[in-house]
DNA sequence: GCCAAATTACACAGATCTGTGTACCTATTT
DNA sequence: AAATAGGTACACAGATCTGTGTAATTTGGC
């Protein structure tokens, strides 16, 4: 209820650090060490906030788990929006990839990490689906999945060629996808080169 | 030139335990001596044949690099039969998604690998490109680029989600967004659970 | 100013990892 | 049978990593 963003919390500047280098350099390539030395506290004091590696991984994890905030947009605005805010993202020269995916790929089969990666997709895909059911679409769940897989795709071809781009192919695979959904893309809700380009 | 598959080469042998092993649980997970141990060999073998890590993860990912061979089936049924054999990866229980999106994930920004990486893409992009140009699709170079997300996206759904069905997904979205380039999609080259719907 | 809690400095245990050095062994070839 | 190549056993150096123990010190609330 305080509204003064005044002093971060020692537990907050550990998490935000740790988070920080996890999702740059790769959890196992992070020591305890380096994350208490670049904050400038001893590792004692890392160790009080955090019985454990473990527990740092889980609570990254936990703090990467937002769920998207509700929005007075069109769920046409919203859905493809997504993708504006993809591309915003991917051309932030800090993106490395979605961090479940990663975290999955480099911890393997660890079960509470592939819990909470599941989990986060399917939040994610059910925002999705939530959108195109409003809008009426009657195989919301196949499509957003679909949409989906959009999102997911564009954010793997982003880490390794390191391309805002993909998230546009990302978007206009998704127009055509929604159109033949029978959903009706406005004028305004269209990215905006292409309304200028229809203009001209 | 001799096609007897009689004697694998010690070196051989070690690439393929660590390529097993790198690709199930991460290359940063995998230590040569787990390697070796693996095979019954000594660490010296080893590194006889591979003076370091980094030289064995190099061989491990040009190995995976591997292009698609030619086929005589039309353009239509190998772009979609490429989810297809997803599909039959996804449910092998040892499949961990893309071995190149995983190894940029945890090695972050090595250069080599991310170049290799790339590479890999690339070529499979521009397979689809050459297919769809067969095809007489004007916008050739942004569908393959499409259907690249689609196939990616596919592999890192089901890589946290272990679900062969993402595969599908991706050939039901890929199908509209070929029908949607006026690419006609026969009744043999559409897959058979939809074939059998239409008859019933 | 005092007290309790938080933080620090720092050494250290124990595990693991990459890479090397060396002497010995065991095939195959000639 | 001798020589050569390849493999083995095994110890070890040196780095790095997680996690702990402890005593001294700083900090903030009262």
């Amino acid at each position: 209820m305080a509204p003064l963003p005044a002093k971060p919390t020692m537990k907050d500047r550990i998490l935000e650090t740790a988070d920080r280098l996890f999702y740059l350099q790769g959890i196992r390539a992070v020591g305890v060490d380096t994350i208490a030395a670049e904050i400038g506290i001893s590792k004692r004091t890392l160790y009080n906030h955090f019985p454990s590696k473990d527990a740092l991984i889980s609570a990254y994890l936990a703090r990467r788990f937002v769920a998207p905030r509700p929005s007075d947009k069109s769920p046409v605005e919203q859905i493809l929006g997504t993708f504006d805010s993809l591309e915003r993202r991917f051309s932030a020269k800090d993106f490395r990839g979605c961090p479940f995916v990663n975290a999955v790929a480099e911890l393997g089969d660890d079960r509470s990490v592939r819990k909470v990666a599941v989990a986060f997709k399917e939040s994610r895909r059910l925002w999705f689906r939530d959108l195109l059911v409003q809008l009426g679409v009657a195989e919301a769940d196949a499509l957003s999945t679909q949409l989906a897989l959009l999102v997911d795709g564009s954010i793997a071809q982003d880490l390794v060629r390191n391309d805002p781009a993909m998230a546009r192919a990302a978007k206009d695979a998704a127009t055509v996808l929604l159109k033949n959904a029978g959903v009706k893309i406005g004028r305004n809700t269209a990215d905006k080169r292409a309304a200028r380009k229809r203009k001209s």
